[in-house]
DNA sequence: GCAAAAGTGTTGGAAATACACCCATGT
DNA sequence: ACATGGGTGTATTTCCAACACTTTTGC
């Protein structure tokens, strides 16, 4: 697989001062945040987009960003943006990955911090103002401005593994909710179909949900109960994972 | 979970005009490229290290890394550096986080970018000149430079990850190798022991392993077959993975 | 009473685990 | 001949997938 290369170039080791000037002076980059949000409305999974300013890009939809700021943390500026986009904080927030292609951004050179969010679409109801925001069905994403089809993509993919692994679905529900708005929640995420009774037979034998005492509402047939999940027992879990699986 | 913040920050759209300001004069970091590389030898997973050559970090091991020029491809510095450091080329590599906490590193703001590689030791002899580079058994691994063993240890998580699910431990071994020594590497990857026939019976229903009708030479016992790995058959099989699992 | 979804068990097959003996080679 | 690891098969268990009927509620 690896082949050896021709020249073995040699390593100049830099002094301190020498490094202190390359990052004060030469080899500073613009570097931004961009976040796929995702919400779950209508049993339909949901990606946050806003109309891209830009006039190249025109009528494009783009992924919510900004630059980070020089003295900020990285994972603190996607929180920034969270909170300045959605009004929300202590949402679920993920770093993905970071795209650095030279010529991804026309304004210059800025390499981009993907992050993956999942915040309950019923805390953020969009006001009448903010009609450059939109909920699109993430089955209807296409064509978005800058490389962020590619980033949406790759977060997408991830949501749909992670979700897998982890516990991260609850993320996108109420506090309470009934077996079958979790179900639908997966086959959304998933693009699948599941068989009920094995989906409620898995997630009663991981024993993780607290029977609420409470039934749905206002639904025209019979109501299902209601249930919370139990964070507090699933983080006193380890899960050692040795399988090989591929 | 997530909670209604306070303030709503109303948001400012940006002209392209402003955005080129602000990426040519104002927020600029600089970016940095990590990589962790793994090796195995002797049944041990090893990992290559550089002594810091900062007076802070007088003695201490660190990743090997560089800065981002400016006009560079993100993915490009990674392979540069493995090229630069171990003259080796095509070999795996993987972007795996971004690290950016503003004090990380003494020099100024440095946000850097972690890579995990994978080569083939035999492939990199280190010459007597580099004292400075040695390969460190992982179990032995401590008190790294700079954030390198927040680094490393997420690098290496991710490698025990990655491997249940991916062929890449491939890439640590010789073309062809035994069946002990796939199962050595796993044991020693994942610190776990496995049972021997059912490790074969694991690999042999794959169906991934080509016997190249060779066997072990020089060794103090019967010989094991040598196989390859059958990358293209691999890459032919699409995987859909629904299941539910945490 | 009818429509619509909630709730519930069993069975068969596949995969993972546990486990013990003979074989080929070098010394 | 013996020490060392290579090579193999079977029984058990566990997990997953497939599948149909009764119950509760709103209308």
């Amino acid at each position: 697989m690896a082949t050896i290369a021709e020249t073995k170039v040699p390593v100049n080791v830099k002094s301190l001062k020498a490094i202190q000037s390359e990052v004060k002076n030469i080899n500073r980059i613009a570097l931004s945040v961009d976040c796929v949000i995702f919400g779950f409305d209508e049993n339909k999974l949901k990606v946050l987009l806003i109309r891209s300013d830009l006039k190249k890009f025109m009528g494009r939809w783009s992924l919510l960003g900004d630059l980070i700021d020089v003295a900020e943390d990285v994972d603190e500026a996607a929180y920034r943006i969270l909170r300045e986009r959605t009004g929300l904080k202590d949402v679920y927030l993920e770093q993905v990955h970071t795209f650095g292609k030279p010529q991804r951004h026309p304004a210059g050179r800025v390499v981009t911090i993907a992050y993956c969010s999942l915040i309950n679409i019923q805390h953020h109801k969009l006001s009448k103002m903010e009609n450059e925001l939109h909920w699109h069905d993430v089955n209807n994403v296409k064509d978005l401005a800058f490389d962020h089809q590619q980033i949406f993509d790759t977060c997408y993919l991830r949501l749909q593994k992670r979700i897998q692994e982890h516990p991260l679905g609850f993320n996108l529900l109420p506090k309470k909710f009934s077996l079958r708005e979790l179900q639908n929640l997966y086959e959304a995420i998933l693009d699948t179909k599941m068989d009920r009774r094995n989906f409620r037979k898995k997630f009663f034998s991981m024993d993780l949900l607290i029977d609420t005492d409470e039934i749905e509402r206002d639904v025209p047939h019979r109501p299902g109960k209601l249930y919370k999940f139990n964070f507090d027992k699933y983080e006193k879990r380890k899960k050692k994972w040795t399988g090989i699986d591929f």
